[in-house]
DNA sequence: GCCAACGTTGGC
DNA sequence: GCCAACGTTGGC
């Protein structure tokens, strides 16, 4: 199993907007970068991800499972764009805050810190436990 | 609201 | 194929 971070403002969807849609799940389109979808269609069903909020927030709220691989995304003709479909798996107890992630010297080589504009991309096996440990979630 | 960083586009 | 111009994103 690989571990991912999706990285959304909450404005246009939110982790509650996420959560909402409860184990039917839901597209995550909308991506028109290609190093963001050519991790997304290296994933597969089962994989782990965090939903990270950008903006105000910036903080990691959540974690989703990958339910379905990569598809051409509905939101668009144009076939260059896939996404895939992701549900939500448990809230993080407590958030962990980009200024944690920032401040935490094992996590400095995280995309996330590296290149924060980055929608899709990969986490570490590492990463993914001292994350899940912050959040105070069994990772 | 600003600005830096990055990706994409188009002209050559 | 290169590079300048432009648009977008996200942190501050």
């Amino acid at each position: 199993m690989r571990y991912w971070l999706f990285k959304s403002e909450p404005g246009n969807w939110s982790w509650q907007d996420q959560v909402a849609k409860g184990d039917a799940g839901e597209e995550w389109d909308g991506v028109r970068n290609y190093q963001a979808r050519n991790f997304m269609r290296d994933m597969s069903v089962g994989d782990r991800g965090f939903f990270y909020h950008s903006q105000n927030e910036k903080a990691v709220v959540g974690i989703v499972e990958v339910m379905a691989e990569a598809h051409p995304d509905s939101t668009t003709t144009d076939e260059r764009w896939a996404c895939v479909d992701i549900r939500a798996i448990a809230s993080a107890k407590q958030p962990v805050a980009l200024d944690q992630i920032k401040a935490d010297p094992r996590l400095s080589d995280m995309m996330l810190v590296r290149n924060p504009r980055l929608s899709v991309q990969p986490v570490t096996e590492r990463e993914w436990g001292i994350i899940c440990d912050m959040a105070g979630i069994a990772p």
